[in-house]
DNA sequence: GTCTATACAGAGATAGAC
DNA sequence: GTCTATCTCTGTATAGAC
C-alpha cells in the first residue's frame, strides 16, 4: 500500500468515502488520515476538495465512457453493415452492460459506479455539472441512434422515456453499494448478470411501447 | 411572513434549501437568516440539524403515505367487488399519481418532493433509515397488491421491476426542481400530467414484460 | 517538486443569561 | 422562548523543511 504515490491513494480513499458517505459528509481530515497523507496534501495536489472530487469522477469516467462509445458505434457499424437499422436493445446494452460490468473491475470501482449512479441527483451544482458535461456526448449518441432504432416514436417521448431508463439504471448503480435492507417475506434481490439481463428487459420493454 | 411561528418558518425554510442546495450543504447559518429566526432555534426546537430533516420529511410524508395507501386499498376495493384481480396500471397509478400531483399543491410542495427523490440514494443512513422506515409499509402494499395483479411473475424479478420504477420516478421527483439542462436540437422535455402518463406507460410496460 | 506544520474563517452544537 | 458566548471540528491557504 505504502507503495502507491500520493495522488493515488488520494484518489483511492476519496473514492471509496465520497460513495461510502458522500462528498459533503466526508471531511478531508478522516481522508488524508485514512490515506496515510498529510492533510494539506489534498489541496497541493488537487487545488481544492471539489477538484478532487472532479478528478475521482474523470479518472474512471472517460475511460468508460470511451468503452460505452465504442460499443455503440460497433452496433451501429453492424446494424449498416447488414443495411438494417439498430435494434433499441442492442443499443441500450452497450451502453448499460459495460456500466454494471465496470463494478466487477476492481474493487474501488464498485464504489465509484455507486458515486456516479448518485451524480445526477446531486444538487451541487459544480458536482453534476462535472458529470453531465462528461456523459452528455455519449448521451446525444444514444439519443439520436435510438431515434433511427424507433423512427415512429416522437422524439419528446423517447427523451422522457430515456430519462426514466438513466433513473432506473442510476437506482441499480448506487444499491451496489448501499443494498436496501432485506425485508422479512420479500425475495431474494437479483444480482450481477441476472440483474442486468432484467433491467434491460424492463427499459427495452418500455421504450418500445406504443403510445 | 412575520405572523407564522419560529418552528413552521424553520420548517418551510429547510424544505426549500435543503432541496435546492442539498443537506449537508445548506447551514444552519445561512438557514435561521433567512428564516429571521436565531441560530440556537434550530437546536432549540428541534436537537438538531438531522432532527430537521427528519421533521422536514415526516411533516409531509406521513400525510402523502395515507393518501397514496388510501387509493390502492381503493383500487383493491373495487376489483374485489368486481371479482377481478387489480390491475397492475391501476395500482402503480395510486401510487405515483399523487407523488407527482402532490407537487402542485404549495410551493414548498415542489421542493419536498425533489427532496424526497433524492432520499433512496442519499448516502447519510440516518437519513435514508428515516425514509425507508416511512415508506416501507406502502411499499410491502404495492409489492404484494401486485403480485396479485401479475400472478405468473417470479417475485425476485417482481421485486426487481420496482425497484427499477422506483429509480424511474425517484429521477422525475429530482429533476422537478433542478431540470437538466436544455441540449441544442433535443425536443422541449414533457411536464405535468403528460409526463405523468408517459412513467405509468413505461413502468406498466416494463412491469408486464414476459421473462 | 513534494510534503509538514500551522493559521484562519466558518460550520454545528451547547450552556447559561435574560 | 430567545439570544449570546463559546466549544470543537471543518475546508482552505500558506510558509518553510526536505
Amino acid at each position: 500500500m505504502k507503495r502507491i504515490d500520493t495522488k493515488t491513494r488520494i484518489l483511492n480513499t476519496a473514492e471509496q468515502l465520497f460513495a461510502r458517505d458522500g462528498f459533503h459528509n466526508t471531511s478531508l481530515r478522516t481522508l488524508t488520515d485514512l490515506a496515510n497523507v498529510n492533510l494539506a496534501a489534498v489541496n497541493y495536489h488537487f487545488g481544492s476538495k471539489e477538484n478532487l472530487l472532479q478528478s475521482v469522477i474523470e479518472r474512471r469516467l472517460i475511460p468508460l465512457n470511451q468503452v460505452r462509445q465504442e460499443k455503440i458505434e460497433a452496433v451501429l457499424a453492424a446494424a449498416q453493415q447488414q443495411g438494417t437499422t439498430p435494434s433499441a436493445i442492442d443499443l441500450l446494452r452497450a451502453f448499460i452492460e459495460p456500466t454494471l460490468a465496470f463494478r466487477g473491475t476492481d474493487s474501488g470501482a464498485k464504489d465509484f459506479i455507486a458515486l456516479v449512479g448518485r451524480a445526477l441527483s446531486e444538487p451541487d451544482e459544480t458536482v453534476r455539472n462535472c458529470f453531465i458535461q462528461q456523459i452528455l456526448p455519449l448521451f446525444k449518441l444514444l439519443f439520436t441512434t435510438l431515434q433511427q432504432a424507433l423512427p415512429e416514436l416522437p422524439a419528446n417521448i423517447l427523451l422522457a422515456r430515456l430519462q426514466f431508463t438513466m433513473g432506473a439504471l442510476s437506482h441499480v448503480m448506487c444499491s451496489s453499494v448501499r443494498p436496501l435492507p432485506q425485508i422479512p417475506g420479500f425475495p431474494e434481490p437479483l444480482a450481477g448478470e441476472e440483474l442486468v439481463e432484467q433491467l434491460l428487459t424492463f427499459v427495452c420493454t418500455g421504450l418500445e411501447a406504443s403510445c
